[in-house]
DNA sequence: TACCATCTTTGCAGCGTTGCAAACAGCATG
DNA sequence: CATGCTGTTTGCAACGCTGCAAAGATGGTA
């Protein structure tokens, strides 16, 4: 435990008050010249530096923000962190990072009384937790939910249009003239809202194209990773009637998808086209190329922490937002094939 | 700031002092059953949670560890950095996550004074930083050093066997009959030394099998990243006598010197085999899957916990150790063809 | 009954900082 | 010379908890 110069060392060699040590430190206004000099000569001769803990005891904040996301090694959360990360600390934030693996008890551990002495807020990426727990929680810990759910208005709710973009990708298939396309990541609105709307997006571009959609080609996953979409890939090639098309409802789950395909010689976008979604840096990379639905992740990010410190600082809190962080369609060559640009090189986080 | 259950509105309710509802909480010896039962019914009834704040600051620790690495969305540490968050919790330390981009200067402010005061200590993976910044820290901050330096003595290092990985790596692609490998991600010494030690394992390997080193066939990379690999690559195939083989100083490497070949309709492994390092999940389900180095990432991360959190407590400091994890290699289609098992969907992070 | 040993419980100070309000200066004004 | 004003500095309490050592209870023994 050793080491601790204080303030009121400081303030002994100075000569004045710990207070006014304090003063100086914190930029106060209303300090003499020549006192400040004198502290600050104090400060830089003992290498003092400020116990934050102490600070924060006395302010009544800690300073960090927490992150929850359901599982660090998804690439698309392991992107958006780092811009959270740095959004934060040029706000002299720090931010402490969980993961729930997806738990709904842990999750809702996290929301909950206890978390408010240790962060000044929560940005919160839910998978497990129904919406209803959203509500059942520390009413005065300020949230900033990403992604799944929707905004009940206590909380701010920062993502991208899913359906509009559902409906894009799909739309980007059906127009290059398939029309057996199956789409893998449902899941029940329970645990699975974001599934859902992307599955709204999907029935809609049948309905904008006239073609009809086959149901039995919806199918559903316990996650959104390359396991599972491997496994459902491979039920869908054991059918009689197989797909021509694949809309899968992230890059990991088209990752998996694709490496079924090939591993059993079918041909990508030749045979099966298919459409991922996030825009990781794996899928610009992999072989083919896989086309994706890319969400601006920076904005996602900056977004979330804008809206977070706002309300951590704000007395009255701001009424829960429903924000719009655009996106687009990335056309690669597991849907246009090799004519597309290989320029996978030129990928950036976004 | 509102809330704010104290020890002291547990003690008025259960009619004891602050004291003993501490002992209670804390669990100590020597606290009759009536009271604790009691006390524990005050505790229940109030939801009384203790302020994590003001104990740090009393006990004079923080309970937070920092985990310090270059980049987050690298997928080696994104799994890495699950297993330490799992092993901390454990032990009752929070986790904080921050990235360095590599920046020297950014490293150099993780592991200086003012850490200390935040962080109880602070696993560290450096990558900009020379080997002799790493002498002059805060000499009283737990620290434990994961990758590329070697321990002084005054911190505990956690690797792998690199020399010894990268000889199997390079001696697996020799035993297919390839004479003509090149080594990608090469890196001067100063910030390199993980490099030059895989470096140092491809040439033993030529030594031990008699074939000549190619040296115009190291090449170096800023990164260890897909752009990377992908450049490198391009350059190696624009020459009048292009490699058979390829051993990659990562899996992200390896991913974007595939693309680069496949994008060339160049196969692999038939015309280049490629081997990677790191067995991330990435690698396994890329087309084709790639052969790697596989670090027992589980153990690294344990080991790193434990070591660090013997040192926070440790009265003196325990010598620095070099700490060593198993690894294997895992022959896969980018260099033993389709032959291999396509086993990737029994992938688990280890 | 007096005394001692053991088990429980308590009071107080202190961790290092900041909020608050009072105290103090210096100076111009009436 | 008293008064009021602005600008500067200070003391004290508080944030909520734990370390420490002393005080109180309890029960057994002489």
């Amino acid at each position: 435990m050793g080491r601790g110069v204080t303030l009121r060392d400081v303030a002994a060699l100075a000569g004045v008050s710990s207070r006014t040590v304090s003063n100086v430190v914190n930029g106060y206004a209303n300090v003499a010249e020549g006192t400040r000099v004198r502290v600050q000569r104090a400060v830089d001769e003992l290498g003092y530096q400020p116990n934050v803990l102490a600070r924060n005891l006395a302010q009544g904040r800690s300073g960090q923000i927490a992150v929850v996301v359901p599982y660090l090694d998804t690439p698309y959360f392991a992107e958006l962190l780092q811009g959270i990360i740095r959004a934060a600390r040029i706000q002299h934030y720090n931010v402490l990072i969980d993961q729930t693996d997806g738990d709904p008890e842990n999750e809702r551990l996290f929301i909950n009384r206890g978390s408010r002495l240790l962060f000044d807020g929560v940005i919160f990426s839910p998978l497990g937790l129904p919406q209803a727990a959203l509500a059942d929680r520390d009413p005065d810990l300020p949230l900033v939910v990403l992604g799944e759910r929707v905004s009940d208005g206590t909380f701010d709710h920062v993502g991208i249009d899913d359906v509009a973009a559902a409906r894009e990708a799909t739309e980007h298939l059906l127009d290059l003239g398939r029309h057996r396309i199956a789409a893998i990541g449902d899941q029940p609105y329970e645990t699975g809202e974001a599934a859902q709307l992307r599955t709204r997006g999907f029935r809609e571009a049948h309905a904008a194209r006239g073609v009809p959609v086959r149901e039995d080609f919806i199918i559903h996953t316990p996650r959104f990773n390359r396991p599972d979409g491997a496994t459902a890939m491979a039920h869908l090639l054991d059918r009689a009637d197989p797909p021509d098309a694949v809309f899968c409802y992230s890059d990991l789950v088209a990752l998996g998808a694709i490496h079924t395909l090939v591993s059993r010689g079918i041909r990508v976008p030749e045979d099966v086209a298919v459409v991922g979604y996030d825009d990781i840096e794996d899928g610009a990379y992999a072989n083919p190329a896989i086309t994706t639905i890319s969400p601006d992740k920076q904005m996602i990010a900056t977004t979330a922490v804008e809206r977070l410190l706002l309300r951590i600082s704000g007395g009255t809190p701001p009424p829960g937002l429903e924000l719009r962080a655009p996106h687009r369609l990335i056309p690669r060559q597991s849907t246009v094939g090799r004519q597309a640009s290989p320029a996978a090189a030129s990928w950036q986080p976004r």
